[in-house]
DNA sequence: TGCATTTTGCAACCGTGTTGCATGAAGTTA
DNA sequence: TAACTTCATGCAACACGGTTGCAAAATGCA
């Protein structure tokens, strides 16, 4: 995704573009896998890690982002795909390699239906499995 | 739990009985909910936090506490039901409520069935649902 | 009893995440 | 353009959970 596209599409999401702000769209579109915030810092060394904090919340309470707690102690942010600022059903599993630390998207699987007892009401879901990746297994 | 059971808890996982791992067991067996380290400094005071957080990774190591991550920014421990050493299968769905930031177990919710893609390999899960829990929406 | 080993408490530390504050940029009005 | 307001940013400091080094205390054993 290039500049123009990254503009437009804080544009799309109610989100003033701003230099740092399109800097920050683009490297979570160049991310395959989601980010933590560090490894945002170490990305990009132009903005103050609070300034790519403070991003990152404002993406989030827009329906930019989303968040994924995978376990390894820090948060991970990708890139919403879907385009309807008030869905956030464009979740997927993740899994957490515990070699190699890295999350991954589990686009292919489906995302299981949960049937929740009476009375609660969900909201989003994290759904995370831990265990070794392809990559690391093969070694 | 009394101190008796959770002694002979801690055998039959090969801990060793000390006064300090009793009173870590007989306070997670008391909690209804999975507990976070700091809850458990608040409620033992008599152990500090170093103490508590390693008799809980020891408890890890041998089976006898799991750990859920249920987004809260601190992990929760809870005492596996399983008996087995070698059987993490006593995992559950966890519900977190925004609300009340609570985490409650789904004990009734059957642990849905992944079949992920051919190379992973899945050592365990951490399914969280976020949402209000039927408490608090009723307010 | 003396010795080796384990357990514990204390204090210090690390890293992620978060906020206060002052500066600076951008936009608005006259 | 000048004066003003609003917003965005960088810097530094902080909060907190988690973790470790180390020495003292407790335990087990010869």
């Amino acid at each position: 995704m290039d500049r123009q596209e990254c503009e437009s599409l804080l544009m799309r999401h109610g989100v003033k573009s701003t230099p740092n702000r399109v800097i920050v769209a683009e490297a979570l579109s160049e991310a395959r896998e989601p980010v933590s915030l560090s490894e945002l810092e170490e990305k990009i060394v132009s903005i103050d890690k609070s300034g790519i904090f403070r991003t990152l919340a404002l993406f989030r309470g827009h329906h930019l982002v989303h968040v994924i707690d995978d376990g390894s102690g820090s948060a991970r942010y990708e890139l919403c795909h879907s385009e309807d600022e008030h869905d956030d059903d464009d979740q997927h599993l993740h899994f957490y390699c515990e070699v190699c630390r890295r999350t991954f998207c589990l686009s292919e699987v489906p995302v299981p239906e949960i049937s929740v007892p009476q009375g609660y009401e969900v909201t989003s879901t994290n759904f995370v499995l831990h265990g070794i990746c392809p990559e690391c297994s093969r070694k």
